[in-house]
DNA sequence: TTGCGCTTACGAATAACTTCGTATAGCTTT
DNA sequence: AAAGCTATACGAAGTTATTCGTAAGCGCAA
């Protein structure tokens, strides 16, 4: 095996990996559109997008296969693959490490719901009565 | 009233904020030399550090004092209201604006300890009996 | 078979982010 | 006053990210 790592993506990279692990492996022409339907203001083109998805596949964030004469892209890793590594990242960059400090700062906004709130609490017991 | 907001820092930005909100206002020299006693493999020099925090002070990142022919950097914005900024970006690119779910990941990673466990418990608590 | 429509490949321009080298100016020491 | 130290300002080079224009290939309709 080799020791390769798939690089951390862009903030636009990440956008088209999102399309993809929604919606399944799929070709530049459907990542495109749905990146223009969900932010109408900025329109990109088709091009930059399948430019976009060319480097990726380079870098080895996204694998492809081809059929009928189209790219059919996937994700090289697994969404909650990609969040541990990014939220990592993220937690050292902007709360020096510690993971709690931000849950804290992420409930603390009041948009979390008693359905998640039980979730979050079930998941704490268990870690608790491990 | 203006209704400029601070730009978003890079990566390299949020390290020098870091250095400012856990020392206060500094100089140009103090947080080059903090931020090469954090990480001795790559070594920074003065006038890069410089040129950041000129930059940072042309965005608005960034204010400063003129004492004794030296200048003190202090973050223009506190750090919890950064936090808030960058964490909100980051759920949405990372976690597709689910907060909850980026909190079940956090927690996951069993890492936390029990007097962080604590904290949380006793904010969800708080929540649910507001 | 000509040509329209859709696809990929590629080159290149632009913009954003990093990193320094060099020039200047004001102390402080000799 | 000259030399050496430290600090800021500025220009510019190097690197990575973003965005397209254009070319070339293939199938289907006219």
């Amino acid at each position: 095996m080799n020791g390769k790592i798939t690089p951390v993506p862009t903030d636009s990279e990440l956008a088209i990996l999102q399309v993809l692990w929604q919606n399944g492996a799929q070709t530049v022409r459907f990542v495109n559109e749905t990146l223009n339907a969900q932010q109408p203001e900025k329109e990109i083109g088709y091009t930059t997008t399948l430019k976009f998805m060319q480097l990726m596949l380079d870098k080895g964030i996204l694998t492809r296969d081809i059929i009928e004469r189209s790219h059919i892209y996937s994700p090289a890793i697994p969404e909650e693959q990609m969040q541990e590594r990014l939220l990592k990242g993220f937690v050292d960059a902007a709360f020096r490490g510690s993971a709690s400090s931000l849950v804290l700062r992420a409930l603390g906004n009041g948009s979390t719901s008693q359905a998640d709130l039980e979730k979050i609490k079930a998941l704490i017991n268990e870690i608790e009565n491990k």
